[in-house]
DNA sequence: TAACGTATGTACAAATCTGTACATCGTAGC
DNA sequence: GCTACGATGTACAGATTTGTACATACGTTA
């Protein structure tokens, strides 16, 4: 009956996403998600360790959205490529977008040794690696350096998203990513 | 003899960069700037009225901070747009960098309607209506949708330096803006 | 029926947060 | 020397923070 627990990270993943990390305390994160204070005490030992708990379900939350999406999408590596900028225009669209979890990490824990802001950082190594495999399956020549290149464009495109309420920078960003690819192979 | 108002800014600044600007506590400034507390409120109706003078001045200090650099510099436009970039490696390479003020308050105040995301957004704004006057003036089909894309680059390259604790992303995003230019021209 | 684990609600501890009150000190201009 | 003003230090108010104590209730299982 772990039900509790789930309901909590749910909830502490949207409070964070929307209003960060320090700014939620734990009394909100009761109250929203309708569970007891002790309930929380009793599956988390601190904040931090609800902070982690959130961070590694949105991690494995990515990772299957970008697995079903891109293997619904089908189509040659190249078009895969391209169809993770497409993917995160679909999440720029949600009402409920409020930027990175990650990126957010990284801006409110700055210190690269922190737990969070090194999750934060593997993420998007994870991310980076797989786009490395399909920009290898591409053929392109040099596809680790592209997949940094197409990783940056992603953090670009969402950091500017959140700033500046746009939710066509993921397709801006698709179309440097297209020069890109096109031309490294 | 305003001195202690820019005593506290300046101490402000570094903290807000470093920690945040909800985990940066009054009384941290207080003590690390060397200034009374009351002194604080006498220059500063309150915590988010020293928030926003720490964004402004910040603006400001890029500002010419830009202008300075480019006008040393000198060269073609498309130098200059290029030699953003390595303005940016150099922000980088300093010790105290801990990512962008302005990114950071997008992330801790996601509501666009709110002072800080607000002025933020602003001074990217600035920013990329600048790099569109020099894209115009190195004669860019579209020198607004390149400064985008740009402008897009610099983010991306500014939070992936954060993330990964990389000195080398702009000279990455750097190679992209090359072949952007060289293609809108 | 009895026992056990989980959830609950309230109250609280201890620290920290922003902001204020107030008496005092130091200096610059008249 | 006198006045005015900014800066100081301390103490505090009131709210909020994380985390805990404890008695109670519910449901399942033995």
């Amino acid at each position: 009956m772990s039900d509790k627990r789930e309901q909590l990270v749910v909830t502490a993943l949207g409070l964070f996403l929307e209003h960060g990390y320090h700014a939620t305390g734990i009394d909100r994160i009761v109250a929203e998600s309708g569970v007891a204070k002790m309930t929380l005490y009793n599956h988390f030992e601190s904040k931090d360790e609800l902070i982690a708990a959130a961070l590694q379900r949105m991690d494995e939350q990515w990772s299957t959205r970008v697995d079903t999406y891109l293997t619904h999408i089908g189509g040659s590596p190249r078009d895969r490529l391209l169809a993770v900028f497409d993917l995160h225009t679909q999440w720029y669209c949600e009402d409920d977008f409020h930027g990175c979890v990650f990126l957010k990490a990284s801006h409110e824990y700055t210190d690269p040794a922190h737990p969070m802001h090194a999750f934060a950082a593997e993420h998007y190594q994870r991310l980076r690696e797989r786009l490395a495999g399909l920009a290898k399956a591409a053929k392109a020549k040099r596809p680790d350096t592209l997949a940094r290149q197409l990783v940056l464009l992603l953090i670009g495109a969402t950091s500017q998203a959140l700033l500046d309420d746009d939710r066509s920078s993921a397709t801006q960003a698709r179309e440097v990513a297209r020069v890109l690819i096109d031309a490294a192979v």
